[in-house]
Formats: structure tokens, C-alpha cells, sequence
DNA sequence: AAACAAAATTACTATATCGCCACATAACGA
DNA sequence: TCGTTATGTGGCGATATAGTAATTTTGTTT
């Protein structure tokens, strides 16, 4: 399946053609926003929809201090989107790609454990 | 742990329920792997088809010990896989998931740079 | 105005990571 | 066996990052 050389993809799985230097670090960054258990807890909490800052230091265990510097990094990766509304701050998930990227990587993980599983079993 | 809900089976796109530590830990720890630019281009040329360790010391410009580290990360991440033969070890991608994650990243980071190009002529 | 509440920022320490170097290991052939 | 080639590993210095405490900024309320 699109083992593909073709010209121009229709709308998906562009196969890329060269990576600038600035691309690739661009796209490493996304990732490193991505790649911290805390940054991750503070995106599934918004999954369930809009919190203020106050309501996610809540929810995961940590300092409001720390909270906010990881919901900037989240901000400044284009995962998330912060909305000042008076006193608070309100923040959503930036763009449904977020949901498909840690779907992605959820289900991937979690095939590899039920294989490891799997093998400590047979 | 794994039953605690339903005894339906929903395959795909699982609305995650509760992500304990350690699955967090997990998630992150692969996303990190795709956190560096080096490692983007490996994955990037083994995206041609697979290749061994030299030649991908030659087509990303760094040092093999460099390189040879790297791809071990990407392996203990589950994002490649080794396969050593003879002299020379074999690597490829481990998985199609890998494509989708880095389609979708690349695709997103292309959009956003879209945008800021539009917001300039704007 | 002062007092207050929410969030961001600064300064700091500890730990993690990158790239480089030198060397170790492994597989092959003479 | 030795020597060569391909790859992996350990140590080192420089940089980056996470977490914490204290402070500042910002908007609201007396």
C-alpha cells in the first residue's frame, strides 16, 4: 500500500520530498511538546473540553507555577490555545490533529503491550 | 487492569479513560524519541526502504556513534527495527503508524506555516 | 485608592540529553 | 591467527529541561 512516487498527493500522506533543517526542527519541537507525562496529563484533561489554568493545576497534581509553563510550551507548539477571559485563562486543544496524533500513539502502545503480554503468555 | 468497563469491544480512537503513570511515562518517552532532528532524518531516509547503519551515517550527516545512538533510541522507542546482518545491521521502520505520525505532524506544521505566510500578505 | 485573585515570569538547582572522542565488540576474510 | 570493516558503548563537556520558590503582572473587587 502507496509505496507511492506519485507526483502530487491528493490531499493526504504527502510523501516529503526534502526536510529543511528549520522543517526538521520545527517538527522535532511539536514532538518534544509531546513528550513529557505532565504536558500529556494536562491535554487529556482538555480533552474533555475547556479548562481554565486554575481548574488544570487542579487536576494534575503540580504547581500552578509549573502548570503554566507547560501549558506555554503546549501554546507555543500549536497544541493548545490559551483565551484570557478576565481573571482566568482558558485553554482548548488547538486542533483536532492533536486527538489523531496521541489516538495514534495510545493504540500503538497499547498493541505493543498486549503483544508483549501476549508473548509472556505463550 | 484492563477491564474495568466494557465488555464491548471498541477497536479504534478508544476516548481514553484513565492514563495511569506509567502508560504516560510510555507515550511520552516514544513521542520523545521523535523529538530530534537527526532521528527525524533517519526516519525520514528509512522511509525510502531500508537501509544499513553506514548508509544512513552517509545520507544524515553526522558521526556513526551519533548515529548508531540514535537509531538506538528509535528502536528502544519501537519506531524501528534492527536486524543484524552479517557485518552490517538492516534497519527499516518498524511499523506503518510511523508514517501516519509523521504525515500527520508534517502535514500540520505545513498548514501553520501556510497560515503565517497568508497572515503576512494579510 | 487598596486589597485580592489568577496566571505568568524570574532565578535557581538537579537531572537529562546531545555530540564528540576513544575504545570495545562482532563478523568476516587472508 | 591477524587484520579489516561495521557497529556498539562508555566517558566527557556543553546545553537543555523540569520542578520549586519567590516575585511580578494583570484584572477584579471592595
Amino acid at each position: 500500500m502507496a509505496n507511492q512516487k506519485s507526483p502530487r498527493a491528493k490531499k493526504k500522506s504527502a510523501q516529503p520530498k526534502e526536510l529543511t533543517p528549520l522543517a526538521l526542527d520545527l517538527i522535532a519541537a511539536r514532538f518534544r511538546s509531546l513528550s513529557e507525562p505532565l504536558r500529556l496529563r494536562l491535554l487529556h484533561c482538555l480533552m474533555q473540553g475547556e479548562k481554565n489554568v486554575g481548574e488544570l493545576v487542579a487536576a494534575v497534581e503540580s504547581s500552578q507555577a509549573n502548570v503554566s509553563k507547560h501549558l506555554a510550551i503546549l501554546r507555543d507548539a500549536g497544541m493548545v490555545v490559551m483565551e484570557k477571559r478576565g481573571l482566568t485563562t482558558l485553554c482548548r486543544i488547538a486542533d483536532p490533529f492533536v486527538f489523531e496524533l496521541c489516538d495514534l500513539m495510545c493504540n500503538r502502545v497499547r498493541v505493543e503491550i498486549d503483544e508483549k503480554h501476549q508473548a509472556l503468555l505463550a
